[in-house]
RNA sequence: GCGGGUGUAGUCUAGUGGUAGGACGGGGGCUUCCCAAGCCUCUGGCCCGGGUUCGAACCCCGGCACCCGCACCA
């Protein structure tokens, strides 16, 4: 553990020097839980997002969409955060010191978290609880919110997202209609989430505003859901029982130990962490506990990624079941259902009334009209009907409605939609892949961050053998030639040539262009490979090519 | 939020009541120089605010941030 935590502050000093991300607002004094990204922490940043859009978006065909940060209190209401994202503090009004409400009360009752103030408040003074501290008494209960009020306009509430999920459910009619009312249908949205922590510690593993990539994936819970190609991916599992087992994504589902949805998510988030660099040995999915669950999920499993604090939750795949959809139907009044399609149209017969008018008119006149449409609308019945008309009580003899037999055809049923969340933490996904990248040479404590090509801030770095003519200008001109090919590359003639290869391999460039004296005689450079230090010789004009490729992984270094 | 620790150049660090020294890095230069080579040269610092003092990087108080533990947490 000793080096594990050494390995922590070694990246946190690479990052701070090379540029990848520091404290935000230092000269100010800073301020907890915030961090700027630097040049090339933002770039490695994009190149993993980029990365997960093909790996989530274009694969799996989602809908990107891009809603606000910032949300009227109603909608939070819905989803349960304005009141479940909340902790009651009480202050002791002798000393200041703040404590959580319920905390203190543990001692002298069962669940006193499911109290509200005037609860609290109750239980506290029927108890005689006083200040831990200093045995003061306390103030009646207030609330800290997890959440980050703000306002919009003169003094309407509203909150700071702590999830993008709640932009995505409450647009989900139309998206269901762009979708053209097909399920499954999957929405992602990558943007930030606020949460006003009370401790943020660990540099970019807990952050008061960070970034997120969520996947809202609405299914039909009577639905198959095929696993695929992705069946015979084998999972790392811990359950809740404590059981660590290795099992291919099929057979898991089949031992009812996931649900298709969650494995199949769980499977595709396996290969796209490989596809990152993450180090398969240092990662599995937790089951969360019953009582860990967030207040929306059934089922949540945490892909955790071993680093130098331990197991850390980077991935986050939670069955919602109906309840976000349910919610915003309640409080919204709007219809967020789907149509499940039979395979047939259902015919179905069905006896209904029909006012007569003949006998209507002259009974009731003027409210005959009125009258007819209750009646229509009524499900069969017999016999006289008493029907409430502007809270008068009126008598409808039988002979003023008959009775006739419709045929209607039914297409399908309605019902709100099961959510699958897989929801990616991408700041600590970037600190992970950053942990699992590092390593050092023997010599001389040689600092190496074996960056996947992919993802490298830095495809490639130029550099003339000597800062001298006519060498210099032919590195220059390769980085024009490679820049115009849209690969990122810089320039480096500082120093001995030693000396640039390594400032290169500690931000992770995969490859390293020399122009030496042999290139003047035939146009050839060398292209040197990070990890293996190796090199072969290239033509000029083949080596944007095949650098692309190498990049992109359809060459590998020992075919060039 | 509580308890303990810490805060000196970009990074790591020496110093301790008389206002800072090193290493590495970074810039420029020299050396036909392929894995942090050598030489010359330049660059740059006491977390912030208040107090004690003739004088504070050092002592005291407050703030901010970081680290360890507890608590909390998607």
């Amino acid at each position: 553990m000793q080096i594990m935590s050494e390995l922590r502050v070694k990246i946190g000093e690479i990052a701070k020097r090379r540029g990848f991300y520091w404290k935000s607002y230092e000269i100010y004094g800073g301020l907890g839980g915030f961090y700027d990204y630097g040049p090339l922490g933002s770039v490695l940043k994009d190149n993993i997002i980029q990365l997960w859009k093909e790996h989530f978006v274009l694969k799996d065909g989602l809908l990107l969409i891009d809603s606000p940060n910032i949300g009227p209190e109603l909608m939070y209401k819905a989803s349960g955060h304005a009141e479940k994202f909340t902790d009651y503090m009480v202050k002791c009004k002798k000393c200041g010191h703040a404590f959580r409400a319920d905390e203190l009360l543990k001692s002298c009752m069962e669940n006193p978290e499911k109290l509200d103030e005037k609860g609290l408040w109750k239980a506290i003074k029927e108890n005689n609880v006083r200040c831990p501290d200093c045995g003061g008494e306390l103030g009646y209960p207030e609330r800290f919110h997890l959440m980050f009020t703000t306002q919009v306009g003169l003094n309407k509430k509203a909150f700071l997202r702590p999830e993008t999920a709640q932009g995505i459910f409450i647009n989900f009619p139309i998206l269901y209609r762009l979708n053209r009312e097909k399920l499954p249908m999957g929405v992602a949205q990558i943007g930030k989430g606020f949460r006003n922590e009370i401790s943020p510690r660990q540099g970019l593993l807990r952050l008061r505003e960070f970034n997120m990539a969520e996947i809202e994936f609405f299914i039909d819970p009577q639905a198959d859901f095929p696993l695929g190609e992705e069946e015979n991916v084998i999972l790392p599992l811990l359950t809740r029982e404590g059981k660590e087992l290795k099992i291919k994504a099929g057979e898991a589902v089949e031992l009812g130990i996931l649900s298709s949805p969650i494995a199949y998510f769980m499977a595709r988030s396996l290969k796209f962490l490989r596809a990152l660099g993450i180090d398969e040995n240092k990662l599995r999915f937790r089951q969360h506990f019953k009582e860990e669950l967030a207040h929306y999920s059934r089922d949540t499993w945490d892909c955790e990624v071993l680093l130098s604090q331990g197991w850390v939750e980077v991935i986050g795949i939670a069955d919602r079941g109906d309840y976000d959809l349910k919610r915003h139907m309640h409080y919204s009044g709007r219809d967020l259902t789907a149509l499940r399609r039979f395979k047939e149209p259902k015919r179905i017969k069905i006896k209904k009334l029909r006012a007569k008018m003949d006998v209507l008119g002259p009974l009731f006149k003027g409210e005959a009209k009125k009258i007819a449409e209750i009646i229509d609308n009524m499900d069969y019945r017999e016999g006289d009907i008493e029907i409430e008309l502007n809270g008068k009580r009126v008598k409808v003899p039988e002979n003023a409605y008959e009775i006739v037999f419709e045929e209607e055809s039914i297409g399908g049923e309605r019902f709100i939609p099961h959510v699958i969340e897989p929801s990616f933490g991408i700041d600590r996904l970037i600190y992970a892949v950053l942990e699992h990248s590092y390593y050092e040479r023997a010599e001389r404590g040689y600092k190496v961050l074996k960056l996947k090509p992919r993802i490298a801030p830095i495809k490639a770095g130029v550099f003339p053998l000597m800062s001298k003519e006519p060498l210099a200008k032919v590195a220059r001109n390769i980085v024009t030639l490679l820049r115009n090919r849209g690969v990122n590359c810089y320039y480096d003639d500082s120093g001995s040539i030693g000396r640039r290869y390594a400032r290169a391999d500690e931000i992770g460039v995969p490859f390293c262009i020399t122009v030496d004296h042999t290139t003047l005689e035939d146009s050839t450079v060398t292209i040197r490979e990070r990890d293996s230090m190796e090199q072969t010789r290239v033509k000029i004009e083949e080596l944007g090519d095949k650098l692309i490729n190498l990049i992109e992984g359809n060459l590998k270094f020992e075919e060039v």
